[in-house]
Parts: C-alpha cells; structure tokens; sequence
DNA sequence: AGATTTGACGATACTAAGTCTCAAATACTA
DNA sequence: TAGTATTTGAGACTTAGTATCGTCAAATCT
C-alpha cells in the first residue's frame, strides 16, 4: 500500500490529513516486515510519542496494519497486505512477517465455537518461524 | 492441583521451598479462574512483587501454570489442570478460563508449518469468549 | 544439633510501553 | 478567510515487569 491509498483511508474514516499522520504513513508503509512502536518513534523525532501510539491505533483499527505479539508479549506492528481475515507468522530472529490465510483453520475456529461454553467474540492465532535467513529449513 | 503436589514438583526441579513460595502456590491453586500478577501481589501483601513475579516465572516453567494474554494484550496467569499441550479459551468480561485440546488444531499447525517458509518453533492460539454467566450463548 | 553454603528474599530504583492532560496549533468548512 | 472542532506535543503519569544487592534462611554437611 502507498502513503497515500493509506491516508485516503483514514479521510475516509473522518480523519483530518494532518503533517504528523502524514509522516507516520510514510514510514510505515515502507517496513514490510513490521516495526515496534519505539522503532517508529525513533523514525520520528519530530512527531509525539503520543501521536505515534494514537495514529497506530487508527491504523489498527482501519485494518491498514495488525497488532500481533511476539512470544514474550512485545508488541510488533505490520502493514496488512491482505483485505481478508489472516493470521500471522512472525520470524523470532528477524521478526520478518509471513502472512497466511488457511480456510481450515477458520474451519476449525467454528468447530472449536461450538464445543464452548459460551460465545465466541474473537481469537489470537500466530505462528513463530525461524525464516528461512535466519537458520530456519525452507520448506 | 493442591498446594503441596505444586512444591513438589519445584522441590524436584531442583528449587528450594521457601515461606514466600509456599504462600504463593496456595493462592494460586485456589484461582481456578485465572488471575493477573497485580490480583496476586495484592493477595500477598507479605511477599515482595519481585517474588511474586519470579515465582510465576518459575511455576510457568513447570509448566504448573499457563500465562495468557487478553485482547488488549494484557496477562493473564491460569492454572494448568491438563498435562499436556492444550490452547484456552478466556472469557473477555469474568476471566473464566475453559481449558482445550483439540486434535484438529494440532494438525492444523503441522499444515501450516509445512506451507510457511522455515520452521515453526511456536505458536500462540487463545479464543476468547463470552461465557454462559455473562451473556454468551451456552451451547 | 550446629556450622556452612548457596539460593532466595524484598526494598527500592529503574526501565519500557503506553496513556492522560491541556494549552497551542492546525485542518477543514462555510 | 474566519470560525471551530480536531489534532498535536511536551511532559507527567501509570502499569508491568526487571535489576541490584545487602540480608536472610533452606538444605546440606559433619
């Protein structure tokens, strides 16, 4: 995606196309393979900490990029190339991010609903990799 | 799992059972529901929160506990009642916790594992739910 | 049981990630 | 271009967790 489909987005969404969200689309579009929120705060010393956090949650709410967790917890931001529900395969050495969509397991996320207790409201699904640079076999 | 069989299996780890650890294993035992490092440290006003947290370390080591993260990422630590691998399902409003193994899910990932470029070396499934107390529909 | 060794404790300072506040700046609208 | 509602950013604050290190006590040894 480019800068600017991802800031038509947010017009879209009612947002004011200001120079600080401006910046922010800039860089993020350009890490394909995902960046934490302080690696953007670095990339961004000229915009808040505050604006930083506030423009990610606008894009993780517009589904332009995904929120994901790395196995420690930390937080990790990717761009989201896909339109469609997807999940995530995140390389625990480089943190290069695969993205995948596997019609069974959204098969198995109903069967897993109906053995529940209970309503479903949403789920977290991410694989760890070593990727194939990082020591990992290429399959 | 009672309070003594969770020393036992530290004592064969190699740990020593001090007071602090003895105290931590009995509440938590009794939090069949899971519960957050705070609610712990606030139940154990005598122990130091480094204590605390360290011995949640230890016990999710020992794989006696499992530690999970809500929606917003938030942790949440739950006792493990199965022994072996199995995946959680949390309520998002009470923190009831409903323990799973399902085959299909582990079949599921060996799928993937052989799609993804490079070598799954983990991963992190939790469903979240409404559970029947709180409004979900009860299957 | 008493002495020794070594792991564990806990107070406290620190870090990291993120939120809140509010006055000032700025983007859109009419 | 003036008006107004949104956004910004500096910095204080919060929350979750880690590091330090002198003190203490559990297990072991005799």
């Amino acid at each position: 995606m480019d800068p600017t489909t991802l800031l038509a987005i947010l017009e879209d969404r009612g947002y004011r196309l200001t120079g600080p969200r401006r910046r922010v689309a800039e860089v993020v579009v350009g890490k394909a393979d995902g960046f934490t929120a302080e690696e953007l705060c670095s990339a961004l010393p000229n915009v808040g900490r505050a604006t930083v956090y506030r423009t990610l949650k606008l894009l993780v709410d517009a589904t332009i990029i995904c929120k994901l967790a790395m196995p420690d917890g930390e937080p990790r931001y990717t761009p989201s190339h896909a339109g469609y529900h997807h999940h995530h395969a995140v390389c625990v050495d480089c943190g290069a991010i695969q993205e995948f969509r596997d019609s069974t397991v959204e098969r198995v996320v109903k069967a897993i609903g109906s053995d529940l207790e209970g309503q479903i409201v949403g789920h977290r699904i991410e694989f760890f990799i070593q990727c194939g640079k990082c020591g990992g076999r290429v399959s």
